[in-house]
DNA sequence: ACTTTGTTCGAACGAACGTTCGAATTAGCC
DNA sequence: GGCTAATTCGAACGTTCGTTCGAACAAAGT
């Protein structure tokens, strides 16, 4: 009847997830959408974000072409999805790890911890994350870039509490950054076959992290 | 006459620039590909492999885009030339530096002085090396790998060395590895306006990794 | 002057791109 | 069964992609 084509967007149908914990189920639409956003996570992976097709994108999830397009409305928001739900499930992990523990060293090896492990279970998300950082314009953009200083914020707050319990003397700003490369480069040569798991390569990064950090204080550095 | 059309592929006419030293002026030919690998830099830095097309590469240059293949037969030849230029230019420089250095510790630093500041002068292609390090394919890429593999050799090498030296007990890959991590992922946030120069980050990246890396070794860490 | 070689370009190639549309199919409910 | 809404798809849209071709222009050698 009326007009099907103009302005429809068929928007109303898109706005599920309640707001409240959603079990397991959900509706059927959240089900395959998930199932879309995991392959896709692959293809985007392995071909980086222009270089896959949605024609690739398409086959890796056994739907056609055009009917992706019932899911979300361009390629761009496909990553968007992709890249905030990865985001927000790792700071949100975060938090409940970080609650109840206050030694301020321990906090920033729970920190590292969580963020290498969630990076190693799903490495080709994050890598997405990492890669393809640049990638997204305007809104979309600036959504994700308000998860990202929120998370950055986190640890600039974890190194500054320890840098004012002990009264060191790096720069933060350069601290975190210098720790996020660290453990961000990861995605390009972690190998499963040759290098250690996640709590192993935490507990070494830590120690070079921390003990780079926490040497040579103001506090005295001869025996004093 | 004969047949311009098959089987030529103008190859004779691409291997220039002496193996010897060109004092500065080399070929017309020579020069102009210079300037079409600098600003095609700029384009890749800014979109990306994939998302800088062949016309976008070729306004940048003032040139027509069939122009280009005069210079270079496909633009993955193109990224090549960038990148192996990049790279080898700075193991070069490396090994120009290290000469006639012998303390342990020094000479890491000196890597590690070398990687940034060539990194922030020429961030670009620095970006372009760091961010398509995948893209590349067969031939390419084992040639790129060659070289890859011989600066991380380098870096393997000197921190062996201080390890052996000094009786320390980190995993030299992952010690490596995270070097590299908080050193390249600095493309990503770097601002001129806001960020010291090359020498102040050095130092301070230097003193992270390395008290991180020689504190705590076998030696000791009680006062015993 | 003519010839040769090096350099540039407009126009076009077929293929692949992201996206849309309307019709077909399926699932859930009476 | 039949009705409605949710889901899927084939076919096509117009655009852009990387690359090629042959002709045109400029430089250098004689």
């Amino acid at each position: 009847m009326g007009s099907p084509s103009t302005a429809t967007r068929i928007s109303g149908r898109r706005q599920r997830s309640s707001s409240g914990h959603t079990p397991v189920p959900a509706t059927r639409f959240d089900r395959r959408l998930k199932e879309i956003l995991a392959h896709a996570t692959d293809v985007f992976c392995k071909k980086g974000y222009e270089g896959a097709s949605m024609r690739d994108l398409s086959r890796a999830s056994g739907m056609s072409l055009a009917g992706m397009y019932y899911y979300f409305e361009s390629k761009e928001r496909l990553l968007f999805l992709i890249q905030k739900h990865t985001f927000s499930t790792i700071v949100q992990r975060l938090k409940a790890r970080l609650e109840g523990v206050d030694d301020a060293e321990q906090r920033v090896r729970i920190f590292i911890l969580n963020h290498l492990e969630y990076f190693l279970a799903n490495q080709q998300a994050m890598k997405v994350l990492s890669h393809e950082a640049e990638v997204l314009k305007n809104g979309f953009a600036s959504e994700l870039a308000a998860i990202k200083r929120e998370y950055y914020r986190i640890c600039v707050g974890l190194l500054d509490d320890l840098k004012g319990e002990r009264d060191l003397q790096f720069t933060t700003r350069i601290a975190v950054l210098s720790l996020f490369g660290m453990m961000n480069w990861i995605y390009t040569w972690h190998n499963p076959r040759v290098d250690a798991d996640a709590d192993a390569i935490a507990r070494e990064m830590g120690d070079i992290f921390l003990r780079g950090v926490m040497t040579g204080g103001k506090s005295r550095r001869d025996g004093r």
